[in-house]
DNA sequence: TTTTTTGCAAAGTTTTTGCACGGTC
DNA sequence: GACCGTGCAAAAACTTTGCAAAAAA
């Protein structure tokens, strides 16, 4: 038996592109319906074998916000999160809003390795066109 | 469309004890074992909607952590968490390391309303007991 | 051609909903 | 007694898995 070769496919050369275009860490849902701008016959196990895939080759990577897993390109560097609380849509903020180097110790004792920031609030779209 | 008025039942009690007693946020899972040392025939569904209904009327509020949805008692107090990579457990931390006021607008015009902080690396314990 | 991948559909899971009975006010 | 809440079971929503056909190498 032969270990199993990853190959190269259109599927995957899609998903992983709209999730490097994204302006943030995308949804399932979100993955498969910018993927069928492309590929309209995708198929939603299609998008979770590959997803799952990517993940374990390390290309991407899962963030759990809102209580929805959502994935976005791994090596973007240091970011945090912002998820509209009008529309929804969750975005990369490379502005960090705290100082938290690696080896503080927080009081009580314990000793910080790394954090996460959400912000929550309105987005610029949301905040410009503010009518419900 | 009079306005539902909200009893008091056992159910809704002992889930909101279960909470309260709770060493940290719990998952719907936990609720409903924990409940049912109390109350053995509880459904889950029961639970499903406690939670929902606790969770609208601001007395519990929902937090992911590790990719799944937990509940906690609200009026903690302004708080963020602490994830232990060593022993896992999950620590409430009440100094908050930013410094974002509401309305707070964030490069690129995201206009904040709250935020959430998850630190993680060493508890206490798990720090002490490797230490020099 | 050989082996991997895909799309569909069936099978799991998890969460929500419809109902009739039971409990609270 | 009126109306809300509960448990059960069915339904809906969300993921995973089995297969034969299609695609990559």
């Amino acid at each position: 038996m032969t270990a199993s070769v990853s190959r190269s496919t259109r599927q995957r050369d899609v998903i992983a592109r709209v999730l490097q275009d994204a302006e943030g860490p995308l949804a399932v849902n979100d993955v498969l319906d910018r993927a069928r701008l492309d590929l309209p016959a995708l198929g939603v196990a299609t998008v979770y074998r590959t997803l799952k895939l990517l993940t374990e080759q390390g290309r991407i990577h899962p963030v759990t916000l809102d209580g929805e897993t959502r994935y976005e390109p791994s090596g973007k560097g240091h970011h945090h999160h912002f998820s509209c609380t009008a529309c929804g849509r969750v975005f990369t903020l490379h502005t960090c809003p705290v100082s938290l180097p690696r080896g503080t110790v927080y009081p009580g004792g314990f000793v910080i390795e790394a954090h996460e920031v959400t912000l929550y609030g309105r987005c610029p779209d949301c905040a410009g066109a503010s009518s419900a």
